[in-house]
DNA sequence: AGGGTGGCTATTG
DNA sequence: CCAATAGCCACCC
């Protein structure tokens, strides 16, 4: 049983724009938020095409290791690291620590 | 229609 | 700690 690839969108968009400033989620956490245990993949996929001027925080996912998983842009630099730094969260060694920052949806 | 490829992960050594 | 491995599965030729 498989829903529609629509769905899946803007639950996966519904999801996204709860992740609070100063925290991240993994791209495994958010395929299962939306009902789908084996859809990180797509997730980090989706990540890449968001639609144009949205304002979902796509820089709040990260992987399971804590690190981002986008390549270094054109200044040398993590273009994904330099938002969440923006925002408070600490990266030590390109690496952020889940225990500390990991959103956890329910625990509001 | 079939095989390669990821913005992945949990497990194992 | 890191590296290799084996699952995973929509997408894209």
């Amino acid at each position: 049983m498989d829903q529609p690839d629509d769905d899946r969108e803007s639950q996966l968009y519904a999801w996204m724009a709860q992740i609070p400033r100063g925290t991240v989620v993994t791209y495994g956490q958010l395929a299962r938020l939306i009902g789908w245990p084996h859809g990180a993949r797509w997730v980090g996929r989706q990540m890449g095409r968001l639609p144009r001027g949205s304002q979902l925080p796509w820089h709040r996912v990260i992987n399971a290791q804590g690190r981002s998983s986008i390549p270094v842009d054109a200044s040398g630099s993590n273009r994904q690291l330099r938002l969440l730094q923006r925002e408070g969260v600490l990266v030590v060694e390109g690496r952020i620590s889940l225990r500390r920052y990991q959103w956890d949806p329910f625990a509001d």
